[in-house]
DNA sequence: AAGATATTTGCAATATTGTTGCAAGTTTTA
DNA sequence: TAAAACTTGCAACAATATTGCAAATATCTT
């Protein structure tokens, strides 16, 4: 059985071309994919609701994780563990890189835990390093 | 004088209504905004695009910096260490409470290091960490 | 202090991004 | 294979962001 029918049957998903081809996608890339990178490379051939809601829905079933960015983006990627229904537990740390763009998830990185002041209690966190990838330098 | 003259002049920006006020908001604000808070709570005396241009000519004088989110906004806060034109290095902590949804620098919860995979340059890191706030518990 | 110059603002138009309801189509279930 | 459940695409809409340009405002110069 393929990959990602696997994955998709797993979560419960019914099986469409649209899921299909957008995990393939997933699977296929290193790195995260923004919203307009999977238009770009699926030829735009579902519309762009079916890829807000098939993102909204991966999000759910805990296959992809949203990445916080400094600017006005969302970027999606794998979860290389596995993240219950609701419950994300990525814990590495993604890069930037400012010459290709490119966002990659460090996964051997893992996001340090800090002490926070008194009343704090942290429930999750991310850390993003921006600067040169390993191919760009 | 006042400091947000102090803080325009001394960036060799013009010295404007919109310019001061959004400053004021952001000297008298615990936390970050979002640019609607910004339009809210200046009771929309100012066009929306002022809005948007006066804050990013902050950012670009290093007067207040962007703090990654993990939805589709851009915050903005104070830079609190004298940041110079285009290159910002604060490297506090923020923190998002998942019940007030609000927004706070940790100004002295510093960003840890990480050490990266070979090859990779670091220029900037940025940290969010999601929870509960001491005023929420 | 007043005019010349430079900068900033607001408006209008436009672009981009994200959301919702609903009917038609597809997948799953039994 | 038919019924039920779910997913898709369309259309309309909402929210957010960007640009050019003329009018207004601030700064500079003398």
């Amino acid at each position: 059985m393929d990959l990602n029918l696997n994955i998709l049957k797993k979560n419960g998903l019914s099986v469409t071309e649209g899921r299909k081809k957008i995990l393939d996608l997933f699977l296929d890339t290193e790195g995260a994919l923004a919203h307009a990178d999977i238009e770009k490379q699926t030829d735009a051939a579902f519309d762009r609701v079916t890829v807000y809601r098939t993102l909204q829905t991966f999000v759910d079933k805990g296959i992809i994780h949203q990445i916080p960015t400094i600017d006005n983006s969302i970027l999606y990627a794998l979860c290389k563990h596995n993240c219950e229904a609701g419950l994300h537990h990525d814990n590495h740390v993604h890069f930037i890189c400012n010459i290709c763009t490119k966002t990659i998830c460090l996964d051997d990185v893992t996001v340090p835990d800090v002490k926070l002041p008194k009343g704090f209690k942290p429930t999750q966190s991310a850390m993003v390093v921006t600067g040169i990838c390993d191919e760009c330098r």
